[in-house]
DNA sequence: GGCCGGATTCACATGCCGTTAACACGCGGC
DNA sequence: GCCGCGTGTTAACGGCATGTGAATCCGGCC
C-alpha cells in the first residue's frame, strides 16, 4: 500500500573530494547527507553489492559535480555515472561563470546547473526542484528528538517507528515543545504561543493536554515530557541535572 | 505568410507585457521570436483555430515568465498555461533574488528558473538545456499513487484499472493532492492553489468537493483521501503501518 | 507529622468541525 | 426555452476534541 516515509539514508554524491568549502558548508548546514569522491567508481562500488558485509549499502539522492579547475575529470565523472544502471541522478553541475561554455553539447550529462559562487537559497531551490522532478517530492521537514520525530507536513508523529496519532492541539503542543528541546516553558507562555495570544483560558488546560500526551506516549516514554515544578514543562531532560 | 512549409514559426510566450528591457534585449539579440502577453488567454487564443483567417497561427517553443512585482499575476499565468492542452512548455521563471521563496511549493508550475539580473550566457544555456530536455520528453505526464493514476494530458483518472470520470474541479483537486501524496493541505491553501488566488469562497466548498471525490471513488477507496481534523485534507492513509 | 501549594487524574459539558443532504445558480446543448 | 450538469452555498446533524471544575496525590517546608 502506501510506502513508509523514506527514511533518508539517501545521500548526495559529490565531486571532487574534498569539495569547495562553500559547498560543504551548504550541505552540512542544510542537513544533507553527502559523500565526496574523485572517481565515479568509488560511488558506484558503494551502491550495489548488497552481499558486501559490514558496510552500509547506500542509495543516492543525486549528484553534485563541480566543474571548475578539473573540468575534464568532472565531466568524466558525470559520464561514468550516467553509464551505469545504478542511477545516481539527478545530476546538478556547479560551474564557474567562466566555464559556462562547457555546458553546450553536454546537455545529456546533467539535469540542472548553477553558477558559482552561488546563493544558498538558489541551490536549495534547485535541489528541491530536482527532487520534485524525480518524483520524490520535497524532502520531509522533520523535527527529531530522541525516539520522537514529527513530520510537519503530514502532521504525523512517530515514536520509535510507531505512529502516534494525536489530535490537533496535542500535535501543536508537542511540536512547540520539540522545537526547543530542553527549554522550559511556563503555562502562560504555552497558552500564548500554542493556543494563541488572544486566548484566555485556565492554566489547567495545559496540564490536561500534557497529561493526554504522556498517556498516548505510553509508560516508557511518558517521561520525555518533564515537569519543572513551580515553573512549567519541557521536552527532555537537561543533561547537567542529576543525570 | 510566406514561410517555407517546413519552417516552424515557434516563438516564446513572455509575461508580462512589456517584459523587462533586459529580457527583450536578450531575446532580440539572440534572434528568438517572442510574443508578450499579460493574460494567458491572449497566448492560447493565438494557438488554436487554424481556420482563423488573416491571423498567424502560432506554435510555442516555451514560455518565459517574470515573477517580480506582479507575482500573483505571473503565477496565474503559469497555472493557466499548464491547464490547457495546448502545450506552451517548457516554462522558465525569471525571478528576483528577493522572491526566491515564491518557488517553494510551486514546483509543478515551472521547469527551470533563473535569478534576475541574469547573465545572458546563463539564460542562453538554460533555454538550450530546456529545449534539449523537451526533445526527450522528460516531463512526466502520469501521476500514480497506489491504485490511483492520473493522466495529466488526457484528463483521465483511473482507479484500479477502472476509469473514474471526474468533473473539471474534481480532477484538479485530486491532481493537486496526488502531486504531493501524504502532505496535508489546509482548506485555504487548496482554495488558493486549486481554485486560484483570486477566488474568495467559503471553506465549505472544499469539503463538498472532497465528499464528491470520495463518493465517486467508492466505499473501498474513499479512505484514500484522509481528513486531518482541524487542519485539512491529504492523499494517503493517516497511518501507514497496520495500526 | 501537619500544612500548603502545585501537579495529576478523572468525569463531564460544551461547542467546534467534518459530514451529509438539499437547494440555488449559471451555462451549454438539444 | 427547457433540461441536464457542474459548481457553490446553506443548514442540520453528530461525533469527538477540547476546556473546566473538583477530587486526589505528591513534594517541600516549618
Amino acid at each position: 500500500m502506501s510506502d513508509p516515509p523514506t527514511m533518508q539514508t539517501e545521500s548526495f554524491a559529490v565531486f571532487p573530494n574534498p569539495p569547495p568549502t562553500e559547498l560543504a558548508r551548504f550541505l552540512d548546514i542544510g542537513g544533507y547527507k553527502w559523500t565526496a569522491a574523485d572517481q565515479a567508481g568509488e560511488i558506484l562500488d558503494r551502491s550495489g553489492d548488497a552481499d558486501r558485509v559490514g558496510e552500509q549499502r547506500s542509495t543516492w539522492a543525486g549528484s553534485l559535480v563541480v566543474v571548475d579547475d578539473r573540468a575534464e575529470d568532472a565531466w568524466r565523472f558525470c559520464r561514468e555515472l550516467r553509464k551505469r544502471d545504478v542511477p545516481v541522478e539527478p545530476t546538478l553541475i556547479l560551474v564557474s561563470g567562466s566555464r559556462l561554455d562547457d555546458l553546450v553539447t553536454r546537455d545529456d550529462l546533467f539535469d540542472d546547473f548553477i553558477i558559482m559562487p552561488f546563493l544558498p537559497q538558489e541551490l536549495e531551490a534547485r535541489l528541491q526542484h530536482l527532487q520534485w522532478r524525480a518524483g520524490r517530492g520535497v524532502r520531509p521537514e522533520l523535527i527529531v528528538y530522541g525516539p520522537l520525530s514529527l513530520n510537519v507536513e503530514t502532521y504525523q508523529a512517530m515514536l520509535e517507528d510507531r505512529p502516534l496519532d494525536l489530535t490537533y492541539m496535542e500535535y501543536e503542543l508537542l511540536r512547540f515543545l520539540a522545537a526547543s528541546p530542553g527549554q522550559v516553558f511556563t503555562r502562560e507562555v504555552l497558552l500564548n504561543r500554542v493556543w494563541g495570544y488572544e486566548y484566555y483560558g485556565g492554566a489547567r488546560t495545559v496540564d490536561v493536554h500534557i497529561r493526554r500526551l504522556r498517556a498516548k506516549m505510553g509508560e516508557e516514554h511518558s517521561s520525555l515530557i518533564s515537569t519543572v515544578r513551580g515553573v512549567g514543562y519541557k521536552l527532555g531532560q537537561s543533561r547537567w541535572q542529576n543525570g
